[in-house]
DNA sequence: GCCAACGTTGGC
DNA sequence: GCCAACGTTGGC
């Protein structure tokens, strides 16, 4: 079993959104490098939900992948703003898993806090410059996050 | 709103 | 295949 981290601006897509719906497309991811971590999930992974530009950013709960990855279908409609021109149905470019829910919690675990944690070094979440919206995820550091900072 | 970091595009 | 220009992400 492996561990993710799924990040979302909570005016597009919060977890209250993710809560409501119960699983949801991971759709609209247009990065080679987060598609291919999609490619990767296998159902029941566990992921972190991490709302960023907001205030503050940080891990809002928690969520589980609930498919394998399949065609985002948000490429070949368009009037979506994800829209890819490039894109056929027999040679889809992207690809998404679903999700659902598991956990919001309480308060949203800041940013601010993950990077002073010294039992979170190296976590990827915290490096500079790291904008990757599908991250992969030690599992020392989803439980710890999950367990002691929750 | 700024800007650093990073990815993508396209001319050569 | 290099690399400058450009676009995007996302914390601050």
């Amino acid at each position: 079993m492996n561990y993710w981290v799924l990040k979302s601006e909570p005016t597009a897509y919060s977890i209250d959104d993710l809560k409501r719906d119960k699983r949801t497309a991971w759709e609209g991811v247009r990065n080679y490098q987060a598609r291919n971590f999609m490619k990767d999930m296998a159902v029941g992974d566990l992921v972190l939900f991490y709302h960023s530009s907001t205030e503050p950013v940080g891990v809002a709960g928690v969520a589980k992948v609930a498919s394998l990855a399949h065609p985002d279908e948000s490429q070949f409609n368009k009037r979506d703003h994800h829209f890819d021109p490039k894109a056929t149905a027999e040679k889809p470019i992207w690809h998404c898993v679903d999700v659902s829910f598991v956990h919001k919690f309480k308060e949203p675990i800041p940013l601010g806090a993950i990077k002073a944690d010294p039992n979170l070094r190296g976590i990827l979440l915290a490096a500079q410059g790291s904008r990757l919206s599908v991250q992969p995820l030690a599992e020392k550091h989803f439980k710890y996050i999950v367990d002691e900072l929750a």
